[in-house]
DNA sequence: GTATAGTGTTCTAAAAAACTCAACGCTCGG
DNA sequence: CCGAGCGTTGAGTTTTTTAGAACACTATAC
C-alpha cells in the first residue's frame, strides 16, 4: 500500500541502523529518506532518532512510535487477509520462524497438507535458534513460532505445548540399532555428536551429561542437525534429537532413531506461539489451528 | 499527520454517506476524493464502497477496512499522547460522551479537578442519550462514556458501575420540601414532569408508574432536565432525576431534591465505559482513573 | 413520462509532494 | 591527521495529488 511507505522507511532505518544503509535496501537516496524522517519528527514535535556519528538510534519516543508502526503494518496485512478471507482464503501468507528440528520433516509436511487445502496461501519459513525465534515474533517479522524448549517471555503467547521425547540417532548399521530402545548409559560407550548450546535439546542433556562427564566422549558439537546426521555415517557415533525431528525411517535413510528410556532424559517441551495481543491474519490463524490440532493428536498418541 | 489523510478521507465519506458531501467537510473537490478511493480499492483488489444513486455504502470488505482505519487513527492519537506523556502529560485531549444528568454538576467538577492537575489537557464533551453514547464509543468519536442505565453491548467495556438513587425534584417552596425524604405515593398527588424515553431515569420509573397510571397526573414529558427544572418553578410539579445530577442545594437554587424511599424506586446504575480492546490515550486513561476513583468513593459514602 | 437534483466519474492542467544528484559539515578510528 | 562513514542541505526533476468543468447515470417529483 502506498500510504505506509513512510512506515517501511522508518522500519528500515531501525533495522539498518543508519539512513545510508537503509536507503540501499529501499532503493531510494539517503536525502529523500532523511527528509521524510525529519518530516515525521516535525509532525510529532519530537525527535524519533538520536543522531550518532555511526548511525541512528531510537529515542524513547521513537520506541513508542516504532511499536505503532510495526503493529500498524502487521495489522494491515491482517486486514487484507480478512478481506481475502471473505472470498474463501484464496490468497494469504504465513510467516513462520521455527527451530531446526522441525525443518526436516514436520514443517514441510504441515505446509504441504495446508496448501493442499488452500493452494493460494504462501509461506515463508525462517529457521532460527530459540532466542532469535521469539525476537522475530516481537519484531513482527513472523506470525508464528514453533520452538523447542524456548524461554518464554510475557510478550509471547503459547498456543499449545507438547512433550517431545529425546531420541538417539545413529547409523542403521550401528551396534545399538538392533535394540528397540536404548539407555543413555549405553550411548555413553560411543562417541557423541551433541547439539550445541543454541539448540533446545542440548539444554535438556546438559545437566545429565555433566554428572557423567568422565564417561562421555564428546566427538563433536554442532548447531546443525544436518551436519550431525552426516557425522553419524561413521556407524559408531551417536547423536540426539527430539522425536519429531528424526528422519522418516520408512524412507531409505541410513540414519535411524531409537527412543531413550524416559528415566534417563526428560521430554523436551515443543511449543507453538504467537505475539500476545496480536490478531493473526486469516491464513496464519488457520494454519495455527492446523498445527495445534496436529500436535495435539500427536500428544495423545504418545 | 500527513500520511493518514487518506484515512480521514475514507472516514469522512462513510460519515457523510457520499463523496460530494464528504468533499465539502474536507475542503477538497469530489474528483480528488473519488480518485483516492479508487486508488485504495485498486490496491486492495476489492470494492470498498457500493455505488448507489444517492451515495456510497460500505461493502463487507469496506466494513473491515473502516474498522482498521478508525482503530489506527485512534491508535495514533494514543501514541502521540504517550509520547507527550514522556514529558509529564503536558498536552493531551479527552473526548467524553455522557448522559444529560452529568452535565449540570458532576462532569464540570471532574474536569475542573483534572485540569487543576493537568492544565495542558483539553476536553470535548458531548451530551447524548444512552443509545448514541455507546455508538460514539464504537465509532471512535469518544474515548469515554459516562451513562445512566445503558444497555451494554459486548463491544463496550464497563470500567465502573455505581448505583444512583432516584430523587424527586421540586421547588424549595413545594409542600413536600419540608420532609427530608418522600414516598413515591406522596409525589403522585402532584403534577409530574417526567424525563422521556431517551433518558435512563424514565426506564426505571416506567414499570412503577404503569401500575399506578390512574393516580399519576403527568403534566409534561421532556428530554431536557433543564426544561424540567424550569417547569418545577410552579411550586406544584415534581420531577425526577438521579442524585448525582441534582443541583447543588448549597448554592442559591430554587430547586431542591429529596430522596425517594428505596422501597419505591430501585437505584439507577451509572456506568463509566470505554470501547473494549482499545488502548486509551494517556490523558484519557488518567481521567478514567480519576472518574472511577471518585465514583467509587461516592459509592462507599452512600 | 419527463424534468430535476442528486450522485459517481473522467478529462485536462496546475499545484504539491517526493525524489535525485551533488555537495557540505561532522565525528570517529586508524 | 586523514579518510571513511555518517546525517544534512540546496537546487532541479519526477511523480503524485488536486482543481475545475463536463459527462453519464439514477432515483424522485411533478
Amino acid at each position: 500500500m502506498k500510504h505506509l511507505r513512510l512506515f517501511e522507511y522508518i522500519d528500515a532505518v531501525v533495522r539498518a541502523g543508519s539512513i545510508r544503509r537503509a536507503s540501499e535496501t529501499l532503493y531510494i537516496t539517503p536525502s529523500a529518506l532523511d527528509r521524510r524522517i525529519q518530516q515525521v519528527e516535525e509532525e510529532l514535535g519530537t525527535q524519533i532518532f538520536e543522531r550518532h556519528a555511526k548511525g541512528m538510534r531510537l529515542t524513547a519516543a521513537g520506541e513508542i512510535f516504532l511499536d505503532y508502526v510495526r503493529r500498524h503494518m502487521a495489522d494491515l496485512d491482517r486486514v487484507r487477509s480478512e478481506i481475502e478471507g471473505l472470498k474463501g482464503l484464496r490468497k494469504g501468507h504465513v510467516a513462520i520462524v521455527a527451530s531446526q528440528a522441525l525443518a526436516l520433516k514436520f514443517l514441510p509436511e504441515q505446509i504441504r497438507l495446508f496448501r493442499s487445502r488452500y493452494p493460494g496461501v504462501s509461506f515463508s519459513v525462517r529457521i532460527a535458534d530459540r532466542g532469535e525465534a521469539l525476537k522475530s515474533l516481537i519484531a513482527f517479522e513472523a506470525d508464528l513460532a514453533v520452538v523447542v524448549f524456548p524461554k518464554m517471555s510475557s510478550e509471547v503467547m503459547q498456543l499449545i505445548m507438547v512433550a517431545q521425547p529425546v531420541v538417539a540417532l545413529m547409523s542403521a548399521l550401528h551396534p545399538l540399532a538392533a535394540q528397540p530402545t536404548v539407555r543413555l548409559s549405553e550411548c555413553l560407550n560411543y562417541p557423541l555428536v551433541l547439539p550445541d548450546a543454541s539448540l533446545g535439546v542440548r539444554e535438556l542433556l546438559q545437566p545429565i551429561l555433566i554428572r557423567r562427564t568422565n564417561k562421555a566422549q564428546i566427538s563433536a558439537e554442532t548447531n546443525s542437525f544436518e551436519l550431525m546426521r552426516g557425522l553419524l555415517q561413521d556407524q559408531r557415533s551417536i547423536g540426539f534429537q527430539i522425536a519429531i525431528g528424526t528422519p522418516d525411517s520408512l524412507q531409505e535413510s541410513t540414519i535411524i532413531s531409537r527412543p531413550i528410556d524416559e528415566r534417563d532424559v526428560p521430554a523436551a517441551p515443543l511449543i507453538c506461539a504467537q505475539l500476545r495481543g496480536r490478531t493473526l491474519s486469516v491464513a496464519a490463524a488457520r494454519f495455527a489451528d492446523q498445527l495445534t490440532q496436529q500436535l495435539d493428536n500427536m500428544n495423545l498418541s504418545v
